[in-house]
Parts: C-alpha cells; structure tokens; sequence
DNA sequence: GTTAGTGCAAACTCTTTGCAGCACT
DNA sequence: AGTGCTGCAAAGAGTTTGCACTAAC
C-alpha cells in the first residue's frame, strides 16, 4: 500500500489528500498552497480552505515540513527526515537542495558559548542561476 | 548640526522617525513593528500605518535590515553593514546576537557545486535559553 | 452509524494604500 | 511656499475558522 502513511498518523485516506502528498512527493522543491492547490485542482475538485487545512494537518503529524519564507507565504515539503538546505535564485525563484549542513559541530560551539540548549537551525542560501546569469548577460 | 542619517538619505527629519531609530538603536535585537510601535507611542504620538511606513522608508534606504520571521511578523534592525545571525529562545522568545559567520567559505564551495552565483544567506538558529532550561527543570 | 473531512463564506492578522490635512526644509 | 510626512479608515494578501453537509472507517 503506498499511502498507509496516512493511516499511520491516524489520518482518514481521502482523495485530496492523497493528491496533494502526490504532487509534493513530485515535485523537487518546497511549495506554495496556492501552487499545490492549482496543482491538486487539476485532477481533484478541492477548494482552497481544504488545502489549507491538509496541509496543516499534515504538518502537525511530521509528514511534511512548512517554512514561511521571505514572499510571504508558506512552503511545504515531504518530510524526509533528512536535513536540508535550499538555495534560492533572487530572480527567478527556481530553488535547488544543499547535500550537506556543516552546522552541527557549530551548534555544539553555540552552546557553550552562549548556554543555550541549540533546538535547531534555519538557513537559507540566495543567489542568482546559471540561467538567470547568463540571460542577464546575453 | 550633528550628521545626520535621515538628511544623508534625503528624509526629512521627523520627530517620529528620530524616534523609531531610537527605539531601534537602543534595542539589542530585532523588533517587529507592533513592538516598535508601542515603544514609540509612550514618548512620541505615531499611528501605526505611520510605523509601517517609516519602517519601509529606512529599510529601501538601506539605514534598517527587515526579515519576515516564522511568527508571521516582520522584524526590522539597524544596519550595522556587519554580517549577523541570531540565536532565539523557542520559549520565551528571547534573542541574542551570534558573532562569528562560518559560511563564508562554505560559499565559494556552494558557488563551485551548483554554479549560483552566491548573493546572500540567512541563517537562525533556535534553542532554549538558561533561564527558560533551569525554570523547566524546577 | 459515528467520526473525521470538506465547501463556502466570513473573519482574522499583518501590512499597504488613498486621500485630506500637517510639518519640515 | 512647496514637497514630503502623517492620520484615518478602508483594502489587500495569505491564512484560519464556524457551520452545515458529505465521505471514510
């Protein structure tokens, strides 16, 4: 079964439910619930209060993983339990993954510089693309 | 006539601006504009699209650095044009200043892998303060 | 059959804006 | 005097919620 994820968080395993854990599971970057719901729309009639309310339940079960980033609106992501960065081209959007967080041996630092419990961190890379690079010269 | 940083920018100099860089410059961490609003209000009568509006103006000015946070607010910081990054309690919200940036390096790398050409990062580190630790373990 | 999920519209939070009047250079 | 600043109220974007209906278990 592919979706049980959602019955092991207790989930009921609807369609619209299903569809937008398809459209995040295929697509390579965090997104917008604007986008995930015109994503979803197209083959599953859902409106957008819906959208909302999947997402922050899935949020809250650890499925997925939501950021309010710098525009103003929340992106979500498959939780992989993994963790990620992303880096951000200023111009046209387009995000891309970082393999790998050299943060952690600073936490251990941070602690004992500061005293505090280190919980987590946050980091965003932003840039501008090769495509955007070279439009931008041509 | 001291130097001021208003006139260096072609703003006029206004008691309620000289009053939100005051709040600002006596503040140890980034504030969101409800907070500076309220500050400003005990001294200086402001309304609060006022506030949005100052805050804005200094910021395209390059004279404060904002940035949306995950608590949905925007929080607005003198620019010290030195590179920061903060360390916040998840409890109590306390915030303190990080010194040293180790990304730097991790840039170029980042540049070499993805060829982004590398604008910017942002990084937040969360925790859990001493005092907010020892009053949870009482 | 019972509980959880959904649609619709209204509400909510933070922020922005149009317009008329006021303050700074 | 003239332009830019400000207050008020209304609007805007993104998100959340109350209520009645529907679908999953």
């Amino acid at each position: 079964m592919k979706h049980n994820i959602l019955q092991e968080s207790h989930l009921k395993d609807t369609k619209r439910r299903r569809a937008v854990l398809h459209v995040l599971e295929n697509s390579g970057a965090p997104m917008a619930a604007d986008r995930i719901y015109s994503q979803v729309v197209k083959s599953v009639p859902m409106s957008v209060s819906t959208t909302y309310r999947i997402l922050a339940a899935l949020s809250e079960k650890g499925i997925l993983l939501k950021n309010l980033s710098q525009d103003g609106k929340t992106y979500y992501q498959i939780n992989s339990h993994q963790h990620k960065h992303y880096l951000t081209c200023t111009l046209c959007n387009n995000t891309i993954e970082i393999k790998d967080c050299p943060l952690n041996a600073l936490e251990d630092e941070l602690n004992k510089d500061t005293g505090y419990i280190i919980t987590g961190h946050h980091l965003e890379f932003t840039g501008i693309c090769p495509e955007c690079a070279s439009r931008n010269h041509g």
